[in-house]
DNA sequence: CTATAACTGGACTATGAAGTCCAACATCGA
DNA sequence: TCGATGTTGGACTTCATAGTCCAGTTATAG
């Protein structure tokens, strides 16, 4: 195992080439993000690129999912990992709308690289697949934290309304997007999270 | 105004271009989809693919939108002209799961061209946008027809209704398609699909 | 039958993007 | 101070793909 020596100065170049490719896919998708494109952003050279990245393209490709996904967790917390009560649901869908839409983002980075990248590059595959399955683990677990404080109706499924809630969140930024309006979104995020104050500590619900 | 001579040899090699076009951005997005690609699936030559579409690639994706999102919509008639009754709605949706899972589709083919061309071609976001809006419309106008049969409650704006729906069909794809299950869709789909029938002209429903 | 135009084949060019290479510079440990 | 190693610049090669061009073939009109 050789220790990899590496300086404070490298590893700024190396993350500043991670977070304006991201920025660069999201805004022009994965065709139209080139290693001259990203080269330019961020005043480096090509020798810089495959230096930091041995296995090219795909593999800076593959660091930016990694990293996106990260941030996206991370821009959920702590609410995801709490996710008990309703006040904690509503805490989460705000933290989510607003990394979303908080600055010209308008699409997420993991779906949107599921969609493009998933079928020519099978290890970005499995990058991506492993962040919605931990996203959909801990959705999931806040369901069932529902479900035992008996707000959730017991033969429901948590990992079916966690899904349910992710395709919501993906398919209200497609709808969303062009119309450069959050509604959608939150929308369909709302319809999704329906079940969650359904069975309201049972006689809650007036009418 | 010039007539267009044009033979039916003609015509059947455009349309062969075109749909086999179709396949292979479903398969393997549009970026993975070439010229030289197109030229060997349909047995022609690079003069014929420029002869049908003098705009080249771009051209040619616009095409193949226009083309996909009517067979999109022929494959949810009658249906969809009708859903005034939810055993439309159901009918209609088993169509559309039907057409996405029915051929190794398991993606839309307007959805897929929204998130992955709509930022470098804004004639070919503008195709999608029109197809997405009438789609919209008919679904808004079917939510019109279960609110005014009272199924629906009166204040439930259908416009919203529509998007929601339509965000869980996208979504609910995105889910689908690396599980290569149908279930997810069907799940998000008929999570939208709740207010449809939740004032089911009241004491009809049985339990 | 013949002329015109649609249709087809495939070689050719131009371009852009991925990836390689080597020399120069910076930094750290001894 | 002096190597060794991390870091950087940029020219160069290679290759895939969009797009061009023209000659040859087939169909249609008169």
């Amino acid at each position: 195992m050789e220790e990899k020596r590496i300086t404070d100065r490298g590893r700024a170049t190396r993350q500043r080439i991670i977070e304006a490719t991201g920025e660069q896919i999201l805004a022009s998708g994965i065709g139209g993000t080139t290693l001259d494109t990203v080269r330019a952003a961020t005043l480096t050279s090509k020798s810089q690129l495959f230096h930091y990245f041995p296995g090219g393209k795909a593999e800076l490709m593959r660091e930016v999912a990694q990293w996106e996904a990260s941030q996206l967790m991370a821009a959920q917390q702590p609410h995801l990992n709490d996710l008990g009560t309703w006040e904690s649901w509503t805490a989460w869908r705000e933290a989510l709308v607003d990394y979303y839409l908080g600055l010209g983002r308008w699409a997420c980075p993991i779906g949107s690289l599921a969609t493009q990248a998933a079928m020519t590059d099978p290890d970005l595959e499995g990058v991506i697949a492993q962040s919605m399955d931990s996203w959909r683990d801990a959705l999931a677990s806040g369901v069932i934290r529902m479900q035992a404080a008996g707000h959730v109706h017991p033969g429901a499924d948590p990992v079916r309304i966690a899904i349910v809630i992710l395709a919501a969140i993906q398919g209200g930024l497609v709808m969303s997007q062009p119309l450069r309006a959050a509604w959608p979104l939150e929308a369909a995020l709302d319809s999704a999270l329906d079940p969650l104050h359904k069975a309201a500590t049972d006689g809650t619900d007036p009418a």
